[in-house]
DNA sequence: CGTTTATTTGACGCGGTTCAATCAGTGTGG
DNA sequence: CCACACTGATTGAACCGCGTCAAATAAACG
């Protein structure tokens, strides 16, 4: 929804977009507060619970947004039912195809999930006029094509313990970026073993072998189901080939 | 090189950039004739040999480059020796990473390469006053990012011989985009075996072997070790899963 | 030609898939 | 509160596609 009048000229900043991530660091960062305000009156919070598709593959591109909360995994899949997760959109990660008519993939949520929804004529008409706005997206694009291919290498030439290991560090060094080799972290890992495997080109029994090959020794502790725990991220890093 | 001044006035069009398809489908359509030669003054032709490294990984960004001949190709590696190629890019493609201080990967001529050469300060400047530029470059990058997702799948979900079918797909595509699914198409392969296994995440010998298979099929006819028909797109089609 | 490099072909083994059974966690209704 | 079903994860055993190693051809080059 579209910030309060009266926030908005006491501060100048819609209260929708206060606390968004966005704001700074994603896209929306490239906008003054007036444009902001101009954003947000075409913009409006939605959210979604894990598994619900947000864009279709082959639908008609007719809104965009920004992940504000959670983990969102774009697919594609073969005619046959074979998938591949193709990229994961974390907060505050753009979503959607600009300048595409179509979509090319199916993005679904992961995770209990918040978007910040904006119609795709409001987003256009306000990207052909402030080119700073187109500015950010290319280099979010940009990311997400550098992260496309690391995985091509992680796919294409690594075992399946340096894939999973891969997976994990890719997670962790997301969740605190911080700890960039050296020091403890723990995450909920966002991704069934099924939606891993199908990340990481292999089968859930793969994946499910490696993790406790990593627990045995001893980079990983597993609690429950989901919650991974990296006491030293640099001897994960060393397993990711 | 610039265009000579004379050709200048007479055209508006630079020499070096009339029979150039950047001009047509590449970045530089963008431009209006008299950018063109401001731009062009900042450029040079340049002619590499297969197997030449056009851009190394961890180098500094100093310059881009548009294809104009030729195939090269981007490629990852592990500190273990193994490779991944993550891109191919043919005539009239862009070359570099744009707004990256540091390449990401390496490039190398596949086959014999002709670049149109252009240093970093140049097209950032331009890019700058001319979002139009900025906005050609997003599509390509957009484009490439398409490519490396449909990579990701074919290496990440197919067998040994829906990759090799799928390279001989897109090569075939490229060099004859009217034909696509239905017509016969001839085209020299610009990668060796080992090459296209670095592409696929296979071995040399497997795609060696692969490409037997299809022969065997009949769905292509191989001369020499790298002339390749496609007497029917759609049956080769058919195979890439 | 002789040398070198690219490709093909063969035999064998292994990493990861497949198929199947078991287990754990979670919600549901009697 | 327990039995039941259901979904996700683990584990085991057999199989096989592709990698590995090695040797034979074929093409490219001086």
């Amino acid at each position: 929804m579209a910030g309060k009048r009266s926030d908005i000229h006491t501060d100048g900043v819609p209260v929708l977009c206060r606390s968004c991530e966005a704001r700074h660091r994603g896209i929306c960062g490239a906008l003054t507060s007036d444009e902001l305000t101009e954003l947000a009156r075409h913009t409006h919070k939605a959210r979604h619970a894990p598994g619900e598709e947000l864009i279709g593959d082959g639908t008609d591109v007719d809104s965009f947004a920004n992940v504000m909360r959670g983990v969102v995994k774009l697919s594609k899949g073969l005619e046959d039912g074979r998938r591949q997760i193709v990229g994961l959109q974390f907060a505050p990660d753009f979503l959607g195809r600009p300048f595409g008519s179509e979509n090319t993939l199916t993005a679904e949520a992961a995770s209990e999930v918040e978007l910040c929804v904006v119609s795709k004529t409001a987003l256009e008409r306000m990207m052909a006029e402030k080119p700073a706005l187109e500015n950010r997206l290319m280099h979010q694009t940009l990311r997400e094509l550098d992260e496309a291919r690391d995985w091509l290498v992680t796919v294409g030439r690594k075992t399946a313990l340096e894939r999973v290991a891969s997976l994990l560090h890719r997670i962790a060094t997301y969740t605190d970026p911080a700890a960039e080799s050296g020091g403890e972290v723990t995450f909920e890992l966002p991704l069934t073993r099924a939606d891993a495997a199908d990340f990481l080109g292999l089968t859930l029994e793969t994946v499910s072998r490696q993790l406790g090959a990593l627990r045995r020794l001893g980079v990983i502790r597993i609690t429950g189901t989901r919650m991974v725990t990296v006491p030293e991220l640099r001897s994960l890093k060393a397993l990711c080939g």
